[in-house]
DNA sequence: AGCCAGGGTCTGC
DNA sequence: GCAGACCATGGC
């Protein structure tokens, strides 16, 4: 687990640089499909919503700047959401042996998996079933605009399961997410009630958490895998959507080698921006 | 215009 | 366990 250059953090002006990081896209991550609420700004910044702050952010020279925090801030939540304690040049490495991975890794070995609000993300992909990512969005950030509270910037909070649990899939209307509405206030009842326990969840194998989301009505293996790798940060899940099923019939029929199977969220993430981009 | 979308549920074999 | 209809909506 080595790396060729040093880490570093360093505060000015209230802002924070993080250099010595050799692999992230910020476009490649941010708007790769594992999380919907991130916007391209002015010179090249990135602007979203993490908890109750409205972050941004960019990225040169192997340098991220994130405006408007601390180093304790940093160590507390953003080093995980970035998922900047792991070594993904050594994960690329370790699948080079696969001619496919390699092409695949290729375009995007700046992508990283965010480890995201478990909450936010579990209805995130509620809301993705059998949509695309344009819509995806809107109906995110209607919810946000109509249930969460303003944080500045034009920003919103995500609505807490607390506060979408004491609603009825009717006053979800004006989202507009159809045959999806009931599925959300079936989970924020659930969440809220602890009946669905995120810290629980996080403390168990794959298998069981999987189980565990499943109870949720609307809830399948694609989504629960979702909110398992991009919430929890649990590696070891395969979302199959239909992205990844054509990639991995025309690519891998014998499912995935051998090698990438410790890392197959984020090999995942990789196949499934090759299907995107380059086409199978 | 019509197929498709980071699927799941329900029914009927 | 597995296929097929169906689900709301809008992007392209």
């Amino acid at each position: 687990m080595e790396r060729s250059v040093k880490r570093s953090i360093r505060a000015e002006n209230g802002h924070l640089y993080i250099s010595g990081i050799n692999t992230l896209s910020l476009p490649d991550t941010l708007d790769c499909g594992q999380a919907f609420r991130w916007k391209p700004a002015d010179n090249g910044r990135w602007q979203g919503v993490v908890g109750k702050k409205v972050l941004s952010v960019s990225f040169a020279e192997g340098t991220l700047l994130l405006e408007n925090t601390s180093a304790e801030e940093y160590e507390k939540i953003f080093k995980d959401y970035f998922d900047l304690g792991r070594d993904y040049s050594s994960i690329i490495a370790a699948v080079a042996s696969d001619e496919i991975l390699v092409k695949a890794t290729k375009d995007c070995a700046g992508i990283r998996v965010l480890k995201q609000e478990p909450w936010e993300t579990l209805c995130s992909f509620i809301i993705s079933q059998n949509n695309n990512i344009k819509r995806i969005k809107g109906i995110i950030e209607r919810l946000c605009e109509t249930y969460g509270d303003p944080i500045g910037d034009g920003f919103y909070s995500f609505p807490p399961a607390e506060r979408l649990a004491a609603l009825s899939a009717e006053d979800l209307a004006p989202l507009r997410a159809g045959f999806r509405a009931k599925y959300i206030i079936d989970a924020a009842r659930k969440v809220a009630a602890k009946e669905v326990d995120f810290a629980a969840i996080d403390k168990m194998d794959y298998e069981s958490a999987q189980r565990e989301l499943m109870k949720i009505c609307g809830v399948g293996q694609k989504v629960a895998d979702c909110v398992l790798l991009f919430g929890f940060g649990k590696i070891e899940a395969f979302p199959k959507d239909v992205w990844i099923k054509r990639a991995m019939e025309a690519l891998f029929p014998n499912g995935l080698p051998e090698k990438a199977l410790p890392y197959a969220g984020i090999v995942q993430q990789y196949i499934f921006h090759y299907a995107r981009t380059v086409g199978i």
